[in-house]
DNA sequence: GAGCACTGC
């Protein structure tokens, strides 16, 4: 049955003129670049022209940067051509498999493609790839360009497409080879931009809340009907917001004396970001009542990784110009519109010209045990579109080695390729194993992990009453040993009350993270089954429930063994990984200091000064002395998931250990010193024997740090207390610093 | 002076 409304709409699209065009562009030559603007049709309707005029190709595999962009184009597409979803057409997305063996185009994320290209690196499913949505520069995006590279190489006859959005794009083809570039001419509307006169970017610091309010008011009143989309930089910022335009707009009394009131009568204000709940978020593309207008306060910011700590932090930055031109471009997205900046032209031209890529901010270690697993040893000769700092690089070798996936020549290890068979972090994958093959005690692990591997649980309630019913309805989940137990004690009540939305609520925990950590334990098992690691619960036996009052709980709270599970053998199996997050406290304050900082490239640059970063422990930890779960002298060591940097480091996810636990595994510092991790990096002799200087470095980085270490515990007077101070405060500027390029 | 944007396997 031919559906005439179907076939006007796509040939209504800007891409159809170009259809013979753009057919016989993929049949002569191999690689090729596509750019388009969003709404010109690329992403569902090329994939169909090549289906209709190639029907020799088997599969075509066509990449997204998000699922909900695969989802939604398989389904519209699926629907143009007249199938079944997931019968010739599908998508593949984490915890959902929308294909059958009859599937001919198959849309995914770029993280699927990229783990299927660990398993077979040739592709050989495949007789084209098409990576979307190019101009996004994700991080599997610029990993997949570099296998691609290599795919083709030894696959010509492998189709390969990218498609992206901008039309700087000579970057791509330089990178393919030169290939042809394709292009197709969008529609656009006018956006005229609006500049503030004056303002430095860095001057407007704090006050840029009030800034972006004054200036929707501003907007409302004296400009034609049309809906307002404000960029912030967090949730605080946009609630806060929020509140300042509705309090604002309450004031206003719409008087027909202003232009546009007659037609602009009152405001209608939403806030957008992640973890507002879906329908909270689906909410903003309502249509508001007639004569009022819409504003929306989004959020947008950047991550970056700090070499010098190995550690991630979320900082405010200046953003780039072309993403300030992508923003504005969104006003005219349907038609005419305006942008207000509220910085100077001046400034706005200091920016930097691009966004930096994600592979050159983030943390690699993900990325290079995934490469080593593909067989690509020499990482840091990859051939990346944008290459990662070298330091980055360097530092997740080093990483690798103290978690036991490479070996002293860089080489993947037999645990490292087990690893590699889980979608986690090395540092969870190796927790993982360890607790199936050594510790006994996967089954709980892997609930914890699952636990570890979402985003935050907690939610905060902005209302002061509701925050001291979160605090104290969150007591009912700590454990004297930490937070991972805390963890599990969570994960298990939900269980217990059948996974239930309500009993979230209730508790204040995200529904949504916990859904999500319950999907991946079950994934996570199913891999583990697949690859014979065993799964075994560490459940003692003789386990009674007993209820003894106070005393019961007393004596739990000077020790490791919980009446119910084996903690020490779980904690230990965090600690084959978590002993590279080390912390001692120190002995008269509750601050703590990173045991040995080898493992970063902290050592590697500065100082051994890096050790002595006070690390605090996160309010939101069992252990946090306001919680009173344990009397802060009790802790000697502990070992954290991650380190947040808010005006102090804050320790998160925070567990009691003992020194034993980790000695011997602390001897891999020791043995780092003397690797020679990209020895496989063919260098020229005299890099090779910078590496050699670096090394020995970081031998002399090690024992200062140990030094150091034992220092803090054997001095306290108060001329140290304040030298660690001044340090902690420099760095903490430091770190500030480097995140903002205007100058004061 | 307390708190963290967004993806994804």
């Amino acid at each position: 049955m031919v559906n005439t409304k179907i076939i006007r709409q796509r040939e209504s699209l800007p891409v159809f003129p170009y259809r013979q065009e753009i057919i016989d562009a993929i049949k002569n030559e191999p690689l090729l670049v596509v750019i388009g603007e969003t709404g010109s049709g690329k992403t569902t309707q090329i994939p169909q022209y090549m289906l209709e005029s190639f029907p020799e190709f088997r599969l075509i595999g066509v990449t997204q940067p998000r699922r909900i962009a695969a989802i939604t184009v398989a389904n519209r597409v699926s629907e143009e051509h007249g199938c079944r979803l997931g019968e010739d057409i599908g998508y593949c997305i984490r915890f959902d498999d929308c294909t059958s063996p009859k599937t001919r185009l198959k849309y995914m994320t770029d993280g699927v493609l990229l783990r299927e290209a660990t398993i077979d690196s040739r592709l050989g499913h495949y007789d084209a790839i098409i990576v979307d949505e190019a101009h996004e520069r994700t991080l599997e995006t610029d990993v997949l360009f570099g296998l691609l590279k290599e795919t083709h190489r030894l696959r010509p006859e492998l189709k390969i497409l990218v498609m992206s959005a901008t039309l700087n794009v000579e970057k791509f083809s330089d990178f393919f080879n030169s290939c042809p570039i394709f292009v197709i001419p969008g529609r656009t509307h006018d956006v005229a931009i609006n500049h503030h006169r004056d303002a430095k970017i860095s001057s407007l610091k704090s006050t840029f809340v009030q800034r972006s309010v004054e200036t929707s008011l501003y907007i409302h009143t004296q400009e034609p009907p049309g809906d307002i989309l404000v960029f912030l930089t967090g949730q605080n910022e946009i609630e806060k917001a929020c509140r300042d335009l509705e309090d604002l707009d309450r004031n206003l009394n719409y008087k027909p004396d202003v232009k546009y009131y007659e037609d602009v009568k009152g405001l209608v204000i939403y806030p957008i970001y992640a973890t507002l709940e879906t329908m909270e978020q689906k909410a903003i593309f309502d249509d508001p009542p007639r004569y009022t207008r819409k504003v929306v306060f989004a959020t947008n910011v950047a991550q970056t990784y700090d070499p010098t700590t190995g550690m991630d932090a979320l900082l405010v930055v200046p953003i780039s110009q072309a993403a300030a031109t992508q923003r504005a471009g969104r006003a005219g997205r349907t038609a005419s519109g305006q942008a207000f900046r509220l910085y100077s032209r001046e400034s706005y031209e200091q920016l930097e010209p691009d966004t930096v890529p994600e592979i050159q901010r983030s943390s690699l270690l993900g990325t290079v045990l995934s490469l080593k697993k593909m067989g690509i040893n020499d990482i840091i000769n990859f051939e990346f579109i944008d290459p990662p700092d070298p330091a980055m690089v360097k530092n997740a070798l080093k990483q690798l080695f103290l978690l036991e996936a490479i070996d002293d020549t860089g080489k993947l290890t037999a645990m490292g390729n087990e690893m590699s068979i889980f979608p986690l972090s090395p540092f969870l994958s190796r927790v993982l194993i360890a607790s199936a093959r050594q510790y006994e005690c996967s089954r709980e692990v892997l609930i914890i992990v699952a636990m570890l591997s979402v985003e935050e649980i907690f939610i905060s309630p902005r209302n002061a009453e509701k925050q001291m019913d979160a605090d104290e309805k969150r007591k009912e989940f700590y454990h004297p040993s930490g937070d991972h137990m805390m963890l599990l004690n969570i994960f298990e009540k939900f269980r217990d009350n059948g996974y239930s939305r309500d009993w979230c609520r209730d508790k204040y925990f995200n529904y949504r993270a916990l859904s999500m950590a319950k999907s991946i334990r079950d994934q996570l098992k199913e891999l583990m089954e697949k690859h014979d690691l065993p799964l075994v619960s560490c459940r003692l036996k003789n386990y009674q429930v007993k209820d003894d009052g106070g005393r019961q709980r007393k004596k739990r709270r000077n020790s490791y063994q919980d009446v119910k599970y084996n903690v020490e053998k779980m904690l230990e199996s965090f600690s084959t990984s978590y002993y590279i997050n080390l912390a001692k406290r120190h002995p008269h304050r509750p601050v703590f200091y990173h045991y040995a900082s080898a493992t970063g490239p902290g050592s590697e640059s500065i100082d051994s000064n890096s050790s002595l970063l006070a690390l605090h422990i996160s309010p939101t930890s069992a252990l946090h002395p306001d919680n009173k779960v344990v009397r802060v002298d009790d802790l000697d060591w502990v070992t954290y998931h991650s380190v947040l940097y808010t005006n102090k480091a804050l320790m998160k996810v925070v567990s009691k250990v003992k020194l034993e636990w980790v000695q011997e595994r602390l001897g891999l510092f020791k043995k780092l010193a003397a690797a020679n991790l990209d020895a496989s990096c063919s260098k020229s002799k005299s890099e090779n024997n910078m590496q050699d200087d670096t090394n020995d470095d970081n031998d002399n980085k090690v024992n200062s740090t140990m030094v150091d270490v034992q220092e803090v515990k054997n001095q306290d007077d108060e001329k140290k207390r304040k030298r660690l101070e001044v340090i902690e405060a420099a760095r903490q500027r430091a770190l500030a610093r480097k995140s903002i390029t205007d100058q004061d």
